[in-house]
DNA sequence: ACGCAGCTGCGTACAGTGTTCGCAATGCCG
DNA sequence: CGGCATTGCGAACACTGTACGCAGCTGCGT
């Protein structure tokens, strides 16, 4: 086997800067990251792959960050950032409330495997992101006059967190399949049927949604279930 | 290098079926991986790991079972059937359907893995037991005279979910760490101020809630976003 | 202008993962 | 007793996240 060629040393051999694709930054990473996962999931996300698609190996990004776990956690608050709170103009706090919480569910679907990540760290993260958004929400709440407006966004944070959990695993399961929501649906029916055979309720209520879009379905459910939160939350309003 | 010893064909020579632990079966495995997953958590669970805790190999668990996924199936229906719903005697749905969350809630804080696996395939398992629980449900608010059941369950298992999977992930946090709540809270606290400062209502927040138990409040928070939710349920009944 | 320190990238290596496959042993049934 | 289906298992494969040490480049102080 013979050696390479001894390599003279010269401007035009050495690589210059591979195709001058721009230096290894923390937030190239997770720019890259996040649309990794957004394109195959949570599983597809190597630390070899990502650093693959930047022109660099998988070790050199650990110059920028310390563990795959934290760049979950820098996804997390990057995303985060889209989801726009508007502020309170005269008395609509339900408009208000309605589109932050649309806003996060349509985030939440949009990178299904935000909700994965979160049902493995929860809220609890200080991103400075998702800080901008809870000092929002904060004050949306606390202009409406709530009495105690940490509360009532727990309760709003919790439903709108659980609906979108639901949603973005079962899109997700979908999109595993490879297949549309409606091929899906029905090629699990007879699964269904057959779990739901014996109980009487279940049945009823499965034979009772027969829209033609599961999409619309799911956005009914959500719409009711935030407006049953929101009238309950209204309750609590002074006067 | 030595071959082994021929082995003499006797019968004292012979395992005899390993200090007679039963035999390898989907029950027994479910049940250990249950255990594991309780004790350490969702990343200490690995199919070696399980196989010794069963006396046997790793390889031997795909007699029972496809996948490590379906055994997750498996684990996740195995305690969905320890929530209790109870049923409905006289007209105190409120009571019911609280304790029915409030038996969510506590399965999900007794196996903080259960949140971080629905996070990653949400309620979708057709589970039997999953699917009893759903049902009992149904009867419940169908009994209490609910015109739409299934809307008012996706509304409530939502909140309750949403609540859930941050509790349990902040708590598996806290464990990791191997500290009490107590202590891990105050290790953060500096790294809390830092992310509120420069935002008015979350340091006016932080600074509100001083319970000494940190128990407490999660608890506080659940019950009355579950009384928020239950208040906006409340006005859907006819009557 | 030069030397040196520090930063960045990377190849190698390690321990561990889920899962496949072929082989051995066992228990059951005719 | 013979054959068969089931069960357990060791080895192997393709991966994973990450520690470590070495190379080269950059920029600073003198």
């Amino acid at each position: 086997m013979a050696a390479e060629t001894p390599a003279i040393p010269s401007v035009w051999a050495r690589p210059q800067r591979e195709a001058e694709q721009p230096v290894l930054s923390r937030e190239a990473i997770v720019r890259e990251a996040v649309a990794m996962l957004d394109a195959d999931g949570v599983e597809a996300l190597s630390m070899r792959k990502l650093g693959a698609r930047l022109n660099a190996g998988a070790t050199s990004l650990y110059r920028h960050i310390a563990t795959k776990d934290e760049l979950m956690e820098l996804a997390v608050d990057e995303v985060i950032a889209e989801i726009c709170v508007p502020a309170l103009v005269g008395d609509d706090w339900r408009a208000a409330v309605t589109e932050a919480a649309g806003g996060f569910r349509a985030t939440a679907l949009r990178h299904p495997w935000l909700s994965a990540v979160l049902g493995q760290a929860g809220l609890a993260y200080l991103g400075p992101n998702l800080m901008a958004f809870s000092e929002r929400l904060a004050t949306l709440f606390a202009d409406a006059g709530f009495p105690e407006p940490s509360r009532a966004i727990d309760a709003v944070l919790a439903f709108v967190l659980g609906m979108s959990v639901t949603e973005a695993a079962w899109l997700s399961t979908v999109a595993r399949a490879g297949e549309t929501e409606t091929e899906f649906v029905a090629r699990l029916m007879p699964a269904a049927r057959e779990a739901v055979s014996g109980h009487q309720h279940l049945t009823e209520a499965y034979a009772a949604q027969q829209a033609p879009d599961p999409a619309e379905i799911r956005e009914a459910k959500f719409a009711y279930g935030l407006a049953v939160v929101l009238d309950g939350l209204a309750l609590r309003l002074p006067r």
